[in-house]
DNA sequence: TTCGTCATGTAATGGGTTACATGATTAC
DNA sequence: GTAATCATGTAACCCATTACATGACGAA
């Protein structure tokens, strides 16, 4: 009892905006959708959902068909879950919430995959709380290496320095991000002052420019499991 | 009860065969010694050290003293924790090990910061083993990628390609210390069938060229505490 | 005298996993 | 027919955190 979580609740309540779905098929798109495999297992994710049922925030619907392009009837009966008002406006407002729980790296991340469906205001206060949390951080291993660095042995220092390495990375992609959302504030408010142009829905989307992805093997299962 | 761990008790066994230490010690070593910012809380700690004690890896001892410089008879009476001879002995064990365990996340880690006590041959063999095994994630994420591309949104991609790119680092890193390890290897294999020559100790111990290290502001408390 | 930090602990709670139980459907 | 995968769940456990309780010592 009292499986309610945060993160998970949050990732359930996003992809359900988009579409409804049955637990089976969640917890795939949990998989893929949120960072570097994080994975959720069953024994965590069925639960959730009855205590979002219990909370109103979503309802059981328990007719098959659900998959787009699902063309024959039989199949099996699962438990479609679908968003109700109520939870829109849930995860809407937990989406819109700035406040330095969404700063944390599991809870950044989770954020961040659903940030196509709030304002730019919301993700530049996230990106940039995000940013000074991590600076903060540096600042810390910083003191902290400069105090210890005679005490440590080779490896440690090692994963000392990879680790700050990471964290200094992850900045620099905080500031690409700050970069593009930025550009993308001033051209569409230049836009707006300069009369209406031309343009179409550059508004409130994301506006990420795109990068090279590389796309090789085009196959294997879709399995996340051991 | 039953609070018996892994990671934390394997670090704790690895610190104090360094030198016998007391909890409140123990837990600021935690913070610096594992990588990026592995906290540990009493919490957790100091049942711990108990259960330690009880399967004879470790004894308390009460008295004093035991910070080096340590001048003043004063303070206040300290339980101490020195690994026993057992204790030792299961830390080399569980530091030999080379299974699948070792290469995980937090696991790997932690058998990292103690790769200075045990032979190149483990050395070795978990690098390589945490390398297959981030691979074999990219491969799935590669292909994963491949046939959710068009599904997702832009910052879900954005994400992804972030994660990935972040284990590709790994790797690179992995590849730059097992190369590490293989010409300190090839070096003392080469010194010793042209019979003994030169040098002092390069044989077991850590070999990795030193690098450039950060080290602006040295000041700032110890704490990793909010 | 009051505040910070040293120092040790416990109880309640949180948020997850593993293993188990069950069964239908599809592909070979 | 038998293996894989689809599909839903529960009970037992694991490993940690938070908040709480307690108290000594040094410095302002």
């Amino acid at each position: 009892m009292s499986r309610r979580s945060g993160i998970l609740e949050f990732a359930v309540l996003g992809l359900l905006r988009e579409s409804p779905m049955h637990g089976y098929e969640l917890r795939k798109r949990l998989n893929t959708s949120l960072g570097v495999f994080r994975a959720f297992s069953y024994g965590s994710l069925y639960p959730c959902l009855k205590t979002l049922v219990a909370n109103g925030w979503l309802i059981e619907e328990s007719g098959a068909a659900g998959e787009a392009l699902a063309p024959l009837a039989g199949r099996r009966a699962k438990i479609v879950y679908r968003l109700t008002a109520d939870g829109k406006e849930h995860f809407e407002e937990l989406l819109s919430q700035t406040g330095p729980d969404a700063y944390e790296d599991e809870h950044f991340a989770a954020r961040f995959a659903f940030f196509g469906q709030t304002s730019r205001d919301v993700r530049m206060r996230v990106l940039e709380g995000r940013r000074s949390r991590l600076e903060e951080r540096l600042e810390k291993m910083r003191a902290s290496l400069a105090r210890t660095r005679e005490r440590l042995d080779d490896y440690t220092l090692e994963l000392q320095r990879h680790g700050m390495e990471s964290v200094e990375r992850e900045v620099r992609w905080l500031n690409e991000l700050i970069e593009s959302e930025r550009a993308g504030r001033d051209q569409q408010r230049s836009a707006s002052d300069g009369s209406a142009q031309q343009n179409s829905t550059s508004g409130e989307s994301g506006v990420l420019p795109r990068r090279r992805g590389s796309t090789p093997p085009p196959d294997a299962s879709d399995d996340t499991s051991k």
